[in-house]
DNA sequence: GTTTGATCTGAACAATGTAAAGATACTGCC
DNA sequence: GGCAGTATCTTTACATTGTTCAGATCAAAC
């Protein structure tokens, strides 16, 4: 019995950043409670002393990746400098991108944050998020920008964001999934631009 | 040993039917193959003459759920007569409720055709939804209407494909996972409207 | 009536989630 | 320093699951 760490350092947190890493690798539903813990050379019984569930080691995982997610939601927001009309703008469609990007290239992830693990069996238990997150604040601050500079009329900002929100969530989830073609994405860019009416009609 | 039918009528479809029927009550990840196959009064094993997988299963009950949104997109499209602005305006209005319903009324149903278990591990083996299937047929049909009589202009009309899927899909999506509320939905439908211009401004 | 082929059963195996009951190491107190 | 108490982890065990394979059972063809 080696005398490495009978008490592991921090085994909660070493058992998230553990499933984090195998769901990113092959999927949410073919993760499993022993493989995590044997990785992390555990006992599987360990785990239970820290999450009821593995549907809350799931959960607390998906919390994670949730905050992952905002943060390159954020770097996202802050790649692009500039308060003129252009800088503004762009930092609309970099949103859009990064969060059409995450899903992507994490599929696995995104599905776990958003998709039903952290829902009916989770979300009732660990996370809530049932507000928009670090994301939703972002896209607000940028339809500000886009109507105090003139570039979108008032009623759009006001529809903006529910618009936004919906058409890019839902195109990165169909993405994701394989019901559309990432082509499709340029296409919907434009859509929103025209939407908001961002083509120069109102500035 | 009772005579019933020690060869079932038709297995396959059964199997079928009672996967939709568990799924429906209780999420495709809580069903299970022997689950199925109990209520049936068959043995495990009888369902690997029809399908290779319990995700085979699952994949061809998701393409039974697909067949049976499809049909409820028509009978929402059918619901509403009339060629006239009001007749097609209302058309688009109730293919996007309909989505959304569906979403709400049958969430492990939605989940199962639109989710992961029918992309990544099933996708490849069984279903194709790459193309956008009945719902989207009848999206184009209703936009199609909406330019000809001229509510909305022809550069609507093409943004509005991607626009429209994307937001409808999205919003459904979102209400199903708990991210946003249920009433956020007419708030969409007015963005959809003003986004597409169909407050009267071209007519 | 026998044979052939499809259909289903039975038993079995490995992997999984989970629940005790017990072992081990750390912590504070004397 | 020694000792009790507690948090942490292991061992063992069990039920359930997906899956396989050899064989039983039925339906029809010759």
């Amino acid at each position: 019995m080696t005398k490495d760490p009978y008490h592991h350092g921090d085994l909660a947190t070493a058992l998230v950043e553990e499933a984090l890493n195998q769901v990113r690798q092959v999927g949410a539903e073919k993760v499993s409670l022993r493989g995590v813990a044997a990785t992390l050379k555990v006992s599987p019984s360990a785990a239970y002393h820290y999450f009821p569930d593995k549907d809350a080691l799931l959960g607390a995982t998906g919390g994670a990746v949730f905050e992952l997610f905002g943060q390159q939601m954020q770097e996202a927001f802050d790649s692009i400098s500039g308060e003129d009309r252009q800088g503004v703008e762009a930092r609309l469609t970099a949103l859009a991108m990064a969060y059409i990007n995450f899903a992507r290239d994490e599929p696995h992830l995104f599905r776990l944050a958003f998709g039903a693990y952290c829902v009916t069996p989770i979300g009732d238990k660990f996370m809530d998020l049932s507000e928009a997150g670090l994301a939703g604040t972002l896209l607000v601050r940028a339809l500000d920008d886009l109507e105090r500079l003139g570039v979108i009329s008032p009623e759009a900002r006001q529809h903006g964001e529910v618009l936004c929100w919906s058409a890019v969530h839902g195109m990165a989830t169909l993405i994701l999934e394989g019901h559309i073609s990432e082509l499709a994405v340029p296409a919907l860019l434009d859509a929103i631009r025209f939407a908001l009416a961002m083509d120069g009609k109102v500035a």
